[in-house]
DNA sequence: TCTGGGGTCCTAGGACCC
DNA sequence: TCTGGGGTCCTAGGACCC
């Protein structure tokens, strides 16, 4: 049977070159964009990295470097990101009809049928397709398993002679490409398997496709065990074009003050779920369970570090807002404890079914019918209008919680146009 | 002063049943 | 008193990803 290329196309430093796409004027300049709460560093272009900056990094640790040297600096535009992201898949898609978006800057791309074209050069055509449409540079990486077509990817993007595509089913033997791959740069082995499979010498892919199946398997588990087959050359996962339904649905954020008062832990908490349940009628889901949990700091050296968190078993799967409101409130009255700086928050929805298939309780209290109605009525409005346009009095109007945003790029045609910042989600932002 | 957010899959072990 | 053995479901925790 021959094999199939799969490619994988990945955008370059992708918000970094989002926010570059909309400006021309930062053609050149070293760029960053930060969290949600103007915290770390979330993505630099190559002229950030050059000066030493790395990703993750507090900004306040590498505020020098950015004054010094003029670092253009941006607070996340996601929905800006969003869109941007979209194009450069429809692209995609229209050089494959098999695309799997992986996520909001990558996908990959099955190329079967398209070998009488030259894939290689197939992929530089696509490549300067998207350049030019979308002013997005990306890299793509190919093989005949998603493994080793991430492997490519990352090579093509430390070595410019590659010019922007590696294809590996155009040699023999990879050898030399596993050689120089180190074991933690491997797609599938984190942090935890590179520091075991070191302590064994197992220093490079080369090393690592050379052990033994049943080691791996009992060291790695099964996830493990496909790596190396794929790394090997056999495919072993699968293409995935469909996004199935999330099976849980989070919602966090660090605060941009402290917060010591239930009160505003209970405002906080009502605004987080508020917006995961919207999430999660999105997909047409309801909720089994719903998790709490409150942080403080973990860099404060001062305070003591408490974790906790609260889970409870929902009596009905629901998706209305107000009673997972009721429950969160329940959660948060459970763990919360007085004199503590909380610095972070957050929700999850789990267990979650599609709402058509949940069961009416017949001592249910609510009328789920008529709730259901009503809060799938607010989600249209507030589609429509933004954010927060109609919301449920227990969410307040103080955000105690309020994130610091300073810098978001000032993309106020992208936002008119998309009418995503309505004025409450402004004022929630800034 | 300021330290991200949101997911997936797999396994082991406990509860419970026959 | 004996404390087997197979099966299922659930959950916590550990690993990973972007």
């Amino acid at each position: 049977m021959s094999k199939i290329p799969i490619a994988i196309a990945d955008c370059n430093s992708f918000y970094a070159s989002c926010e570059r796409s909309m400006n021309p004027n930062l053609k050149n300049k070293a760029i960053v964009v930060l969290s949600n709460n103007d915290g770390v560093i979330i993505a630099l272009n190559k002229e950030a990295k050059d000066l030493g900056i790395k990703n993750f990094s507090p900004y306040f640790q590498v505020e020098n470097i950015i004054k010094y040297n003029d670092v253009k600096v941006f607070s996340a535009n996601f929905s800006l990101y969003d869109e941007i992201s979209k194009k450069v898949m429809n692209i995609f898609k229209e050089y494959s009809p098999n695309v799997e978006v992986y996520s909001v800057d990558e996908a990959f791309i099955k190329l079967d049928g398209f070998e009488r074209l030259g894939i290689t050069n197939y992929c530089h055509k696509l490549r300067q397709d998207v350049l030019n449409r979308t002013s997005i540079p990306i890299s793509i990486g190919i093989a005949n398993t998603k493994t080793l077509s991430k492997l490519a990817n990352r090579l093509v993007k430390k070595d410019e002679s590659y010019e922007g595509v590696l294809n590996l089913m155009d040699f023999d033997n990879i050898d030399h490409f596993l050689k120089i791959t180190e074991i933690g740069d491997i797609w599938g082995i984190g942090r935890r398997y590179q520091k075991m499979l070191n302590s064994y010498g197992i220093k490079t892919a080369l090393d690592l496709i050379n052990m033994n199946d049943k080691w791996v398997r009992s060291k790695m588990t099964v996830v493990g065990l496909r790596t190396v087959q794929e790394l090997r050359g056999f495919p072993t996962i699968p293409m995935n074009y469909s996004r199935a339904n999330k099976k849980m649905i989070m919602y966090s954020r660090s605060f941009g003050h402290k917060l010591e008062n239930i009160k505003d832990l209970e405002e906080t908490l009502a605004y987080f779920t508020c917006r995961a349940a919207e999430r999660m009628r999105n997909q047409s889901s309801a909720a089994n369970y719903l998790t709490i949990y409150l942080r403080t700091s973990s860099f404060d050296k001062n305070i003591k570090r408490v974790a906790s968190d609260y889970t409870i078993k929902l009596p009905t799967p629901t998706e209305i807002t107000s009673e997972l409101i009721y429950y969160a409130r329940e959660a948060l009255y459970k763990i919360f404890k007085e004199n503590t700086p909380y610095s972070k928050a957050g929700i999850l929805l789990s267990g979650l079914m599609p709402i058509y298939e949940t069961q009416q309780n017949m001592f249910d209290v609510l009328d789920r019918t008529k709730h259901a109605k009503v809060v799938k009525a607010m989600d249209i409005i507030n589609k429509k209008f933004g954010t927060d346009t109609i919301k449920s009095a227990t969410l307040g109007v103080n955000r105690p919680w309020t994130q610091k945003q300073n810098r978001l790029s000032d993309n106020s045609l992208h936002n008119k146009e998309k009418n995503i910042y309505s004025e409450s989600t402004i004022s929630f932002l800034t």
